[in-house]
DNA sequence: CAAGCGACTTGTAAACAAATGG
DNA sequence: CCATTTGTTTACAAGTCGCTTG
């Protein structure tokens, strides 16, 4: 048994242990797949539920009647308020009519869906109230498909794959004040598919009576199928899950180039200091920029095209009208006030202070522009990644955000574990390190719904423990009580049993006020993000292993899966 | 060196499944 | 047992970054 544990360990870890994967590029000798699941076709609505212009019903072909269904399954959805997802749906939606339709419709406004809607309510309403059986046999169907395609075999492992159901058709959703929502996102056929996969290999066959696009055999590549999407005409693939070879070595590649920048980061730190002081423009911005992606782990910012996306920024694109400074606020001196739209039009709000020459330099670059012009002028991401290359192999912007993170975590840990609190006590401690990180990260999530509401109902079981932990030490005092006066073994066991209902008593509420703590602090605060992209899942299997936490705590399944590796690796004493 | 493409990682929302409580 | 709540998984959009081309 332990001869094919490590049998295993060695074929999966090879590469980790021996060199990076391949010398010359190529991720992989042999691939072989089943191809992927097409969106089901399209089914008519029945007779009954009608689509009404103008008061008046109205049958539309099937292209356009499927079009309209996007529409109308979205009818709750803020979306379809909005007047530019409107324009944008109305505008494809008749590109998909026939030429008779196309001359009726012509205002959205008269267009009513709410049959159709009512009808997908009611589908769904139907599908919530199946019998056991039916959900079974649809459960059973998945798996079934999950088993067939769902898996490839890459060189000598059965492994996982990410995502092999190809995107149905549907409204474009774009984030924040998107340009594009509302568009028709157009059926996906196999005409449109690239299949990668071994020469060797057993090629996946096009659904009868279809071909693919092209069917090639690319070993310096991971995807296994891609297609190009009608939106912003890029490509969409098909990959392997995080758990495996590929995406684990990747990942902890990732991670070992973070700890090379732990060992140069001070280095680079005076570096960046000194060139503050620059004679040259172009090298104080790059300076000052690389100082805002260290210290506040902004993202590199690359150019967007405008009117192609929502308008958002990153630390290279920041614009004059992102940053205000103050010379003085309340007590500090030089703070500088960043308010901008991030990666998913997230807000980052936050006022630090910073170095004088910081503050002089910005002063600076604000010199004759207008709110709307670039902060960094003399900077893009492309010039900033040459120099951080030259300052370390493999150094780019990113690598600071995984660098401070994962550090963060680590000195968090440090910080916040007391070996004598109990498990419930060590894991708020951990999701307290791990929110410090979010908070750098700029992980924010909008406080759930339901949030007042859970948060009473802990209250209230809270309250309820505590009437019960009162009642549970009233019966112990009274037990006690009573041995004193009897002596005897019958009461002497009672104690016992009493003090043990009061010990188990104390714990449960305990941990529900743990809970309470840990719900509260997380109100507007993402872990998930952080945890899954950014923290050294060594550190967190370390620590588990030196404070004695089952690792199932602070990691689920899915995620135990993909830090396979850090699991199998790290041991107590691992250092970031 | 700007523009654009390609491949990959990172991010949130929504759907779904499991757990909990009335 | 069902309804509600909570945790997990999926979907897919939106970033980063390297490379090519003109």
């Amino acid at each position: 048994k332990i001869v094919l544990f490590l049998r295993k360990l060695f074929n999966r870890y090879h590469s980790f242990l021996f060199s990076h994967g391949y010398t010359d590029g190529s991720k992989w000798r042999f691939l072989e797949h089943k191809g992927p699941v097409f969106a089901p076709p399209y089914e008519p609505l029945p007779g009954n539920v009608k689509f009404y212009y103008d008061g008046k019903p109205m049958k539309l072909s099937a292209l356009a009647e499927e079009v309209a269904t996007f529409f109308a399954k979205m009818l709750d959805h803020e979306y379809t308020t909005k007047d530019i997802f409107r324009k944008n749906f109305f505008k494809d939606w008749r590109k998909e009519m026939t030429s008779e339709e196309k001359s009726k419709i012509t205002d959205l406004n008269k267009c009513n869906f709410s049959e159709m809607n009512e009808y997908f309510k009611a589908q769904s309403e139907a599908r919530k109230q199946m019998s056991k059986e039916e959900k079974q046999k649809i459960k059973e169907e998945n798996e079934r498909l999950l088993q067939e395609y769902g898996f490839c075999i890459m060189d000598n492992h059965k492994e996982r794959i990410g995502n092999f159901r190809i995107e149905p058709p549907g409204l474009f959703r774009g984030r924040g004040d998107h340009p594009k929502m509302g568009m028709l996102k157009r059926r996906i056929r196999p005409e449109d598919i690239i299949i990668n996969c071994s020469k060797d290999s057993k090629h996946p066959k096009p659904p009868p009576g279809t071909k693919w696009k092209e069917v090639r055999h690319d070993n310096k590549v991971t995807w296994l199928a891609s297609w190009t999407e009608n939106i912003q005409g890029s490509i969409k693939y098909i990959m392997l899950n995080p758990s495996s070879r590929i995406k684990g070595e990747k990942d902890w590649q990732k991670y070992e180039t973070a700890r090379r920048l732990k060992k140069c980061v001070d280095r680079i730190r005076n570096q960046y200091r000194d060139d503050w002081k620059s004679k040259e423009m172009r090298i104080r911005q790059r300076a000052v920029a690389l100082y805002f992606i260290d210290k506040l782990a902004l993202r590199a910012g690359n150019e967007k095209e405008e009117g192609e996306t929502a308008d958002t920024v990153g630390c290279c694109s920041l614009r004059v009208e992102h940053i205000k400074l103050y010379p003085k606020m309340d007590d500090q001196e030089y703070v500088v006030e960043f308010d901008f739209l991030g990666k998913d039009s997230i807000r980052y709000y936050n006022k630090i202070p910073v170095e004088k020459r910081v503050f002089k330099n910005l002063q600076l670059f604000l010199e004759n522009k207008q709110p709307e012009d670039d902060l960094f002028d003399r900077l893009n991401t492309s010039i900033l990644n040459k120099h951080l290359q030259e300052l370390m192999d493999g150094l780019t912007a990113k690598v600071f955000r995984t660098y401070n993170a994962s550090i963060t975590l680590q000195q968090q840990l440090k910080e916040l574990t007391c070996p004598d609190d109990s498990i419930p006590a060590k894991i708020l401690s951990y999701n307290r390190a791990n929110r410090a990180v979010a908070i750098l990260c700029n992980h924010q999530r909008a406080p759930p719904k339901t949030f007042e509401k859970s948060m009473q109902n802990l209250q209230t079981k809270i309250d309820e423990k505590q009437n019960q932990l009162s009642a549970a030490r009233k019966q112990l005092k009274a037990a006690k009580a009573d041995h004193k006066a009897s002596h005897d073994e019958k009461s002497k066991k009672a104690v016992e049993v009493k003090r043990k209902a009061v010990q188990r008593i104390e714990e449960q509420l305990m941990k529900l006020q743990v809970q309470a703590t840990d719900r509260e602090e997380n109100k507007q605060i993402a872990l998930g993000t952080s945890k899954l992209n950014y923290l050294d899942p060594r550190i967190s299997v370390a620590w588990c292993k030196k404070y004695g936490i089952p690792i199932e705590k602070i990691y689920n399944k899915t995620q135990r899966e993909k830090f396979a590796w850090a699991i199998d690796m790290a041991e107590k004493d691992y250092e970031f």
